[in-house]
DNA sequence: GGAATGCTTCGGCTACGATCGAACTATGAA
DNA sequence: TTCATAGTTCGATCGTAGCCGAAGCATTCC
């Protein structure tokens, strides 16, 4: 009677309501924070901080330090496919639950990371970015190539003295709606800003959408055309 | 944050120890009686009885009144197959309940998964068919080749009416202790009633595994001859 | 009929775990 | 530095689910 697998252990880190909700909204593939969990939960961030360390230690979730945010997602692939497996279980025994509204197709396209721009629009950015050999990507690590310095600087973006903060120039971020990264560090700070500045672009007053103008978008798209997809860092 | 299949259910079914014991138990392939599977899960009659009527409800389980006897058994393979996978995904997370007793080496050699033949004899036997030509393996999907169906009457296994079931004459499933697929379905459910049904092997009584007898294990050796590994299905 | 077996239902006990408030740590911003 | 945000840890509460004893059906055997 005690052999093999302990089936249980995996049931029972699935059978909470709480744990389930975040399993469920991990399952978009997107990496999401305490916060965002706790919200799709529907438990106090204390009580979800309680489950998410439960689902570490079992193995169902992996999290990611990033600055003051700690971005918790899937394990691997495997779990996944155990998941979608278990909902089509569920499914075909009627044990379905209600349905919600839609989502800011907006928010998707392009938002404010901190002080970066996130979304399809910031991943699309880095990727045209290490394309063009303006940055250079190893691992997790980016670094701004003199090309890039170069190009930064004839865009009309020059960084202020780099050395005096700590922060990096270059930072990779991973996007919630794309689930690959995009540029963070002090010159996505700074693109962002440019793109502010210069009027293509503004924010919505009620999120954190970014949305840009008709002439912004056209000179964003020629700015970082859309080379082969690398893969991600 | 509430949408899809209620996961948590079927989660909570399978986790408690109590109710995790018995539908391992009746991963054996055979229906089992109250008394039984209270024995196996380690409680009272009382208890058991509760829990029966639980995963019943949640479709897992069914039963069959007989005299004054009633027979649980899996509900049908899906379920067979869904805690085959569960329990995969449980030992690759380095979740398993057992001290590494006697009975696991057998158990790991050749047990029954709900009513086909699993662990290394398992995944020998469809590796040797595939390599031999009697299945091929496109994808995750098995069928059966005419030259298959040939050795298979040469044995001496009739399938009965293949059109009359739904379920697939072949069809691979994931192995727990190998990490890799055996072979279930009719035909696979058909070898194993054909080893047991010769007497080369016989049932464990208080487990999974099946035993080989000497001259049984010479013969199932010699009808599928190990041959390069084939990459898993 | 009565006794025995197989299982379910009822009721009360108990323990575990989900929950949240409050305090604490860590990172970033002003 | 001070303030704000993100998250963890601690402590206590509380609900629920698992558990068993006892009683209640149901079936079979004598």
């Amino acid at each position: 009677m005690k052999e093999g697998p302990d089936i249980a252990r995996i049931g029972t880190l699935i059978g909470d309501p709480a744990r389930a909700n975040m399993l469920t909204a991990l399952m978009g593939g997107q990496a999401l924070t305490a916060t965002e969990l706790a919200q799709a939960a529907g438990v106090t961030l204390q009580t979800t901080s309680s489950h998410l360390s439960k689902l570490e230690d079992g193995g169902l979730i992996s999290q990611r330090k990033q600055g003051r945010h700690r971005y918790f997602a899937l394990a691997d692939t495997q779990t996944g496919a155990l998941l979608e497996a278990i909902m089509g279980f569920a499914a075909s025994r009627g044990h379905l639950r209600h349905r919600p509204g839609p989502k800011d197709p907006a928010l998707r396209k392009a938002r404010v990371c901190y002080d970066h721009l996130a979304g399809d629009y910031g991943v699309r950015m880095l990727d045209s970015l290490i394309a063009s050999g303006a940055i250079r990507a190893d691992g997790t690590e980016l670094s701004l190539t003199p090309e890039g310095k170069r190009r930064l600087s004839e865009v009309g973006i020059t960084l202020t003295a780099p050395t005096s903060s700590r922060r990096p120039l270059c930072k990779s971020c991973l996007d919630w709606s794309e689930r690959r990264s995009h540029l963070a560090g002090v010159v996505g700070k700074a693109l962002l800003a440019h793109f502010l500045g210069k009027g293509w672009a503004r924010r919505s007053d009620d999120s954190r959408a970014v949305l840009f103008k008709p002439e912004g978008e056209r000179m964003f798209l020629s700015l970082f055309p859309a080379g082969p997809t690398a893969p991600d860092a």
